[in-house]
DNA sequence: AATAAATATGCAATCGGTTGCGTAATTAGT
DNA sequence: ACTAATTACGCAACCGATTGCATATTTATT
């Protein structure tokens, strides 16, 4: 119904330029208060709404936010995100969110999309297989800010937040070698990833300092991808050396793995020590509960919203700030623990 | 680095108009063959981007899609979101997520805001209280798509896509009592809801089918939030009939009522009987695995996605549809059945 | 070859704010 | 009361692509 208002119709009806419109709604210290208030006055009666399609053209901002994560539907992403749309909403900002379904070809192509989208800032998860990274130059040529956030690349210019994974990966291990366990399997995802090749070197430090790394070393590498748990399943069943500790870089996979470990009559923990990674809400839900690395996501997401913030505020403290990583935790339960 | 390149700057050098490169570029039917591969070379080799801002400015049109949920971190709202986000990004849109974290205020402000940044269609799944529907009025009247999807109030305008909560309701219901099942209590959300009351209202119809319904009849509304379970445990606990049956319109919150049941020693399913709702991944990897009602999260994302990009392509044949049921299925598990 | 028809391109207005610069209006200073 | 210093506002260019209409160019028709 009946067009949309512009500052033209209200430079008209208030007999000022538009341009006085403009520096009144935007709260320009040169224009008097009285004709602010007239202003918005008007710009209220009339229902003035701002056309950010222009705005945007003119001031060459969005006030968007691009996010690209590897899927929506995990808990981990989801409590992620939330913690960004919170922060950056606040600020004034929206989020533009895609997925790369774990591919890098949809993350070139998601990228580009957001950069023609004039995003003013992106916020980065790398899918499972990116193996190079030109597809971000674009933002840092035109240095647009650019973050990371728990998959990330080696890339110097920009900020990535980060847990210590290789830490995570030891504690969890020597925690197993405590309980007693000496045959340590690590099932992770796709080494390039930083996350799990963390996790993995931790497991392996773990094992070195207790003696363990000549007898038992073992890395099983899979998309944590429960439809595919058939297989983890009959390589543990079959293995030469029985296995007595799990290292899983997933708590939602590490849980299908008790369940079906349960189904071929393993006993979780008497016969196999499990340890999970995230802190995932199953995590204490599925009996034996699990034992597993806590992982700040919504905190996470609540930094990483706040970084993009300051440096598009300017405020250059962050700027020397090359990689930030939080604190995490060993939260121990059931499934590694026998009382 | 080098300032972007326009389409000024590509007609400068190939010596035509920038309205002859900007058809070009759209593949307008008016221009020959020969001249849109001149200006396409000559875009790709100068490395030109459209400038978002000024397309949208004259087209009117964003290429954007406004989403607002309740939360981003469940893992409903995130399968339905990754569902709406792989439909519309293949269709050449973008999604901007906001989160009324279950406030009405807060939708208001999220819609005022995508109303502002001008998406091209809304998509909307209410927030916990919301009980006015005054801030959709923009969109429905400047016609912009709006869809509804799972919490959906009564608009005659819009689209809404729901499942039929009233029948899932009297199913898990009717399944709770063919096990024998005398004192059923349901547990649902706020009664405003559509999906919280109709889900009840079917609990009724079930009992009332099977003449319990003067015996028994009682509903325990809460948030559905795990940090509350105890009023629920005590509630339980202390009722005076004592109830065997539960069934509760979250499977997350069922899981943790039955993992609190079972830290005070009542046995499920031989002492309650419990059904829950959504079929989470967490209902298989409980112990007893939970019994629940099928809710296609992702079928139901694909689906609003699909409608909306029709409903933009001026598909008409939708817009005289004004709600879709999806097909729901009762899963049953060991938390309902003694084998 | 002359005219009609079809095709290809250019011109210029438009979308609606933003902002540097210049000037008018007001206030301060002596 | 008169000039100087502020303060308030207007003018107009600009952001970069889209598109209706006019015109030029090519192809078809007889």
């Amino acid at each position: 119904m009946n067009k949309r208002i512009t500052i033209y119709d209200l430079a008209k009806t208030l007999k000022v330029s538009p341009g006085t419109v403009s520096r009144s709604l935007n709260n320009h210290p040169s224009i008097s208060d009285k004709t602010k208030q007239r202003v918005i006055a008007k710009a209220n009666e009339l229902g003035y709404k701002i056309n950010k399609f222009a705005s945007n053209l003119s001031s060459q901002k969005s006030n968007t936010i691009g996010v690209i994560v590897p899927k929506l539907n995990s808990n981990f992403m989801s409590t992620i995100l939330a913690g960004i749309e919170k922060v950056v909403n606040e600020a004034g900002y929206s989020l533009i969110i895609s997925q790369s379904l774990e591919s890098m070809e949809k993350e070139k192509i998601n990228s580009m999309t957001l950069f023609n989208s004039g995003v003013d800032a992106i916020l980065v998860s790398l899918a499972y297989d990116t193996t190079d990274y030109e597809h971000f130059t674009p933002f840092i040529k035109h240095k647009i800010p650019l973050i990371f956030l728990d998959r990330v690349p080696n890339l110097p210019e920009c900020l990535t937040l980060i847990i210590d994974n290789y830490l995570a990966g030891f504690e969890a291990t020597e925690h197993l070698i405590e309980q007693g366990c000496k045959n340590i399997l690590y099932i992770g995802g796709n080494q390039n990833r930083n996350v799990y090749l963390e996790r993995f070197k931790g497991y392996r430090a773990a094992l070195k300092k207790h003696g363990l790394d000549y007898s038992f070393d073992e890395l099983l590498e899979t998309d944590l991808d429960p439809r595919n748990i058939d297989e983890v399943i009959t390589y543990i069943k079959n293995h030469p050396t029985p296995i007595d500790g799990l290292f899983v870089a997933s708590d939602s996979f590490a849980a299908h793995c008790i369940k079906e470990l349960k189904k071929v009559s393993f006993k979780i923990p008497e016969d196999i020590k499990v340890v999970g990674f995230n802190n995932d809400p199953i995590s204490e839900l599925i009996s034996p509960s699990l034992t597993t690395i806590n992982y700040p996501g919504y905190e996470m997401g609540v930094l990483a919203g706040q970084s993009v913030i300051n440096q598009l505020k300017g405020n250059i403290d962050m700027q020397a700030t090359n990689a930030i990583s939080l604190r995490h935790e060993l939260i121990i339960r059931e499934s590694s623990t026998i009382k």
